[in-house]
DNA sequence: AGACCGGGTGTTATCGATAACATTCCCGTT
DNA sequence: AACGGGAATGTTATCGATAACACCCGGTCT
């Protein structure tokens, strides 16, 4: 830096205003400097710069889990928009959202000094774990408890369950079975209630619901035991991952879908377009939530009295062929 | 920290050794500080610490598309890895492997003067751009180049396809036709080298290869072809998407896995056993690449003459019910 | 004309750590 | 008893940026 001011013949402050963008500084000025800074390929160290503001360009993410496709479309759409903004994207993956465990991460990220935290924290068991993130750090939940009093981003998941129940019950079905998510995540939570929700306002009797993890191997199991239950018409599931473990439990027993057997699943995976059949499913638009996660966060970095602390991004029906008509024998 | 000196009655400097564990330092005093380090719940600036020291603790990792099974696993196995070893991990996600596109997310690393680099750089194309790293900086390469030079972890994905293939030629079938990942990544290009030579060497024809990109949708497409050929009695694709694609074009016309055609993927996903019917194919051991790159990167920070400049890590063939015998009629 | 103001710039202090050097202390040697 | 040497500790300089303040200068107001 000192050497980007002697060639431009101003003091290192004045660098250091250039590079801050600083208004009083005569046009002039400021492109000697640019020219001098372009000229010795000179960049800023960040570690100086955090050192006396206390704050560094860096954003740290905590998430369980990223290889599920949701918390990997999310961290990469997040990165993405980070990068953007001028910030660095720093992971902190955990197995497990415990408390011992969280505290784990969150500290490593406060050892970085990062100046924000994004919290994937989709299940409720995080929460009082989460209540040691000091107060002063901006952060910003994902999927969290929107009672926690800090600004979160969620997918409406009743939302889009209702439509996905909605859709089966259109076709004609009686009522639709659901396999849940695991019942600690707030994803599973709100996309139980859609389900219920719906079946209930349209009269419809509440089938027992069937809780698993996200792995197409539960979801297998759950199929196994809806493949043997002839009433079983109708059956909407919490990820698209489970939906092709009951799609292949289903085909096993030779229960056709969408003839004998529909089914609507969650996520819109890649891949979901070329199951057998291909998957109506609900797709959650990723980039939306990590573009409003780290607006919000940066809102709270320039001290601005937010003005949503909520935001709720709406998912959408994608209907491809997993629905039909139920049987008239069955309806 | 001087708080903490102040309270143990030592310098700061002392301090400053306990926390690098100079050898230097009577166990009493260290113990005195150390008391005080917790008493005061101190955390060391890493900030200052990079200042003086030129070097962070972060560890920057720049790949392409971590949504993909491969590159998200590889991504939290290698987190996990270096949090064990007391390092932070900086994603850089990019679209392409493209000149300018690298060129940015690297500088965006050197502006936070990470202490090494690990590039997921699967394109023979990024070559020319990651030849920009400064040559000071520790770097390993995923998927590498293994002539570029610098330190490489790669799977044998060439001992990954061998094994594929020679699993189809055993079952009794003449040749085995091979749809491929995109030609440009290493990782296609090992497959298919695998692939052809186990047909040379076994005397079989080699058939036109197929390339895809990865997706399903592509898969999808090579197994309309495919499926129309009578003669294809054995598949064997670069990932297990584009398996499950030819899956489905393959269940449209009829033609039954394995009754009429063999199919072996690449890559294990965890819905691989629930395809139908559950998918052959070859498991790469992504945390041993992660560690491995780990160490060879902590070595070259350490400036250890590394012993190893190219890991291989062997992959393995995991057998399920996707593979049979061809009917007679083809055999 | 002199006081005042604000844009443009330079000077000095500061952030929190480590490096380099200085110092003290204790012990074994001769 | 004097001395050398290494272990243990303290003192001062330093990294590279920003913050706070001082300063100069030209224009406006009274």
């Amino acid at each position: 830096m000192t050497d980007v001011a002697r060639l431009a013949g101003v003091s290192h402050q004045t660098v250091s205003r250039v590079l801050n963008d600083h208004p009083n500084v005569k046009e002039q000025t400021r492109n000697r400097v640019r020219a001098a800074i372009a000229e010795l390929n000179y960049r800023p160290n960040r570690a100086a710069r955090a050192l006396v503001t206390g704050r560094s360009q860096l954003i740290g993410v905590v998430a369980r889990n990223s290889t599920l496709y949701g918390p990997a479309s999310m961290l990469t759409e997040f990165e993405q928009a980070a990068a953007d903004a001028g910030f660095a994207v720093s992971v902190g993956s955990v197995r497990e959202l415990d408390r011992s465990t969280i505290s784990a991460v969150v500290d490593r990220h406060l050892d970085q000094r990062v100046a924000g935290l994004v919290v994937i924290a989709n299940v409720a068991s995080a929460a009082e774990a989460l209540a040691e993130i000091p107060s002063d750090l901006p952060v910003v939940f994902i999927d969290g408890d929107p009672a926690s009093g800090r600004p979160v981003v969620t997918v409406d998941q009743v939302a889009g369950a209702r439509a996905a129940t909605r859709h089966l019950l259109d076709a004609g079905h009686e009522t639709v079975w659901h396999v849940s998510g695991p019942t600690d995540w707030f994803d599973s939570a709100g996309r139980i209630q859609g389900w219920r929700q719906t079946l209930e306002e349209a009269g419809a009797e509440v089938p027992p619901l069937l809780s698993a993890d996200w792995s197409a191997a539960e979801g297998y199991r759950a199929g196994q035991m809806l493949a043997r239950m002839p009433e079983v018409t109708a059956i909407f599931t919490a990820n698209d991952h489970l939906a092709l473990g009951i799609l292949r439990a289903l085909w096993e027993r030779g229960r056709r879908v969408p003839h004998d057997v529909s089914l609507v699943g969650f996520d819109d995976v890649p891949e979901a377009a070329f199951f057998i059949p291909p998957l109506t499913t609900v797709r959650q638009a990723f980039g939306d939530v990590a573009r409003a996660a780290l607006s919000l966060l940066l809102g709270q970095m320039r001290d601005e009295p937010g003005t949503a602390d909520h935001v709720v991004v709406p998912p959408r029906l994608v209907v491809r062929e997993s629905v039909g008509r139920p049987l008239p024998s069955a309806g």
